[in-house]
DNA sequence: CTTGTTTTTTAGTCTAATCTAAATTCAATA
DNA sequence: TATTGAATTTAGATTAGACTAAAAAACAAG
């Protein structure tokens, strides 16, 4: 049974060595978790302690086989979460995060599948992510960004990189959301932006 | 801001003034929490300090009013939630006190009222306790015991004094729940024994 | 009204998780 | 490869919440 603390930073780790290759960096960890990297060094010896991570000082952090598992049950909580407060509380994208950070320590197994059968077990949470089903497996099918979309190649949209909540407004307005259809019309070479067909509107997207 | 532990006192703290009057004991909320007196009393001055409590040397506690808006508060996720549970996730009346008690912590007023919203406004929960609203207020009807019923006179069940998973599995076996409409029968004197009529079937129920 | 028991508080210790400040190791480059 | 700057770790302190053991207050009974 872990700690909320220990719960956190193993969540962080998990992340982190999904957004990159080797070993995880104390700084890294440090900053996502908003504490000291003293602190963090702490943390690596306890769950190295626990059999969680590997830890060889100055080397960084890598998961266990159980240290992911146990990664991967609180992701499947919090994605899971998330789906249930937009699709039955009225919670719009950029309002989830918080209370799913919260939700996601509950500890209680028969919680955590009853509500994914409620759900009528989803495979992705709000934000295009999957969710581990079960025995946390979860299927990622490939998400490329819009900018590599193949001119007049139908996609659909499964998310966004950006996740301010000004940028999830904008979208909400048009009606874009997760499953909306998207095609790329045309390509201005010279400032890169993009004219796409979302759902029923056309508009041109500039930069990023 | 409350901490899990003080909005665990505070809880304690009022279902206890609930079921006696006056100030409330050192000992009795060591017993509830499941705490020494000494860390009782350390805790009475931190909530003293917050003013959430009045609290004197040797004299117990009571809540202010902000302490028992506190309360309430918790009271009202408590008892959402276990609404939840029951009504939705297929848990047992037995079953959804422990996970309540962590759901209870949840902070996020959107969550709660959006809950109370998709449940439709419950008043009580799954053990006949009136559900406070969301201005905190709660019609709290007339609970009686099945002793207590006069003959003949139709009551509804809200609830039951035992608690315990045996008990509760035995009222599930004979399909009676909350709202199910109860008559007692009979009356032996000698033994105090009630013959009742629930739901569909008749039984004999002996003792309490 | 005094004594003995129970309740409550005080004083001091412990653990988990954090911090700051200082020391150490790593790594990049001149 | 020697140096320097960044990253990391150590050492020591702090806080919240809990504990034990001992002291103090309240209560109950003769």
């Amino acid at each position: 049974m872990q700690t909320l603390s220990t719960e956190d930073y193993l969540k962080a780790i998990y992340h982190a060595s999904q957004s990159s290759t080797g070993a995880v960096a104390t700084t890294s960890i440090a900053k996502k978790i908003g504490a000291k990297p003293s602190s963090v060094t702490d943390m690596f010896r306890k769950l190295s302690d626990q059999k969680l991570v590997k830890y060889q000082k100055y080397q960084g952090v890598s998961l266990t086989n159980e240290g992911v598992k146990t990664a991967l049950r609180i992701v499947r909580k919090h994605r899971l979460w998330e789906s249930f407060l937009v699709s039955h509380l009225n919670f719009n994208w950029d309002e989830v995060h918080q209370v799913a950070e919260q939700l996601e320590h509950i500890q209680s197994e028969k919680l955590t599948n009853e509500l994914e059968r409620f759900l009528e077990y989803p495979t992705h949470d709000p934000h295009g992510d999957p969710i581990p089903n079960r025995a946390l497996f979860m299927k990622s099918y490939s998400k490329i960004l819009l900018t590599e979309l193949p001119l007049n190649k139908e996609g659909i949209c499964v998310g966004v990189k950006d996740n301010s909540s000004d940028f999830l407004r904008y979208l909400d307005r048009r009606q874009i959301g997760i499953g909306t259809p998207i095609v790329v019309l045309h390509r201005e070479d010279f400032d890169q932006s993009l004219h796409i067909q979302a759902g029923n509107s056309t508009l041109m997207i500039t930069q990023k």
